[in-house]
DNA sequence: TTTGTTGCAAAACGTTTGCAGCCTC
DNA sequence: GAGGCTGCAAACGTTTTGCAACAAA
């Protein structure tokens, strides 16, 4: 079924957890927690700060900590495609997806295949409590293959 | 115990790659390969590096740069569980399998299950060719469980 | 009023790089 | 002998931390 993910929704969500885990409601925390559910795609650290800016002020150790909470309510996933910088994905009203990275010039495309989100789902463990997964399909995209071939 | 062929094999197998590539073939890149093949479980740079100390001297930067070239060579993959420090663990001889990542304490637990493996291998696509994959899946591990269960 | 959160800057951390000398080819 | 590779140390870029000021509860 389809679900509402207006930003009201993901409010209330992050609302409910800051006030579980007694956490305070502070405005640059719903800034952040705006700004990214209020735009696409995947985003790290510096961008969001710096893309913040404009909007609400707020410092980079901010951003860090409200990403680290996002992380703990589930809001949002954190990725890292073997850079050292971490990427992050907004995940509520996100259908599940998987990602395929080229090894050659790093790009990542998204994907969603029914089988294999059935097989990973299905699977139960008697001393782990699964929440959420990220599978990353690694290969050479048709672009890099090309260059390859016709180094050859 | 493993099997005492995969040494040699491993060490075909390298040695053709850097043959191919015109990469020369030192003693250190064959030390480095050695401990890792010898040695079981994930590992990360500083680890390795420490542990060659004893064996055979090497500094960080080559062993840096040969985890590269054995990455390069799909000998081995490398992971990155949500820290910033890279896990890499060695994949000839080692059969394929997923992880299940804790989100409490960091501990991470392997697994394989042949459904999964499956519809993830049996995957097409016209504009990418995958070689391989990784599946994190995430959770609360029973220690963990069994500890937020008690401070409720 | 209490104490969690903020911004700032400095520190920490893993990883990469520059370079002189070495050693594989 | 040429030039790729090594060790070393310094540099880099991302993330974390310490601290004083601030503001949510």
């Amino acid at each position: 079924m389809k679900e509402d993910y207006s930003l009201d929704t993901v409010k209330k969500i992050f609302t409910q957890f800051l006030a579980e885990r007694k956490h305070r409601k502070t405005p640059e925390r719903y800034a952040i927690l705006e700004h990214i559910f209020s735009h696409e795609g995947h985003f790290n650290a510096e961008l969001l700060y710096n893309a913040m800016q404009k909007e609400y002020r707020v410092s980079l150790a901010t951003v860090y900590n409200t990403l680290e909470l996002l992380l703990d309510s589930r809001l949002i996933v954190k990725h890292q495609f073997g850079e050292q910088v971490a990427q992050y994905e907004k995940t509520f009203g996100n259908t599940m997806h998987n990602h395929m990275v080229c090894t050659k010039c790093g790009k990542v495309k998204e994907f969603s295949d029914k089988k294999i989100r059935a097989a990973i789902q299905s699977k139960r463990f008697v001393h782990f409590e699964s929440t959420h997964y990220s599978l990353y399909l690694y290969g050479v995209c048709s672009k890099c293959k090309a260059e390859l071939n016709k180094k050859q």
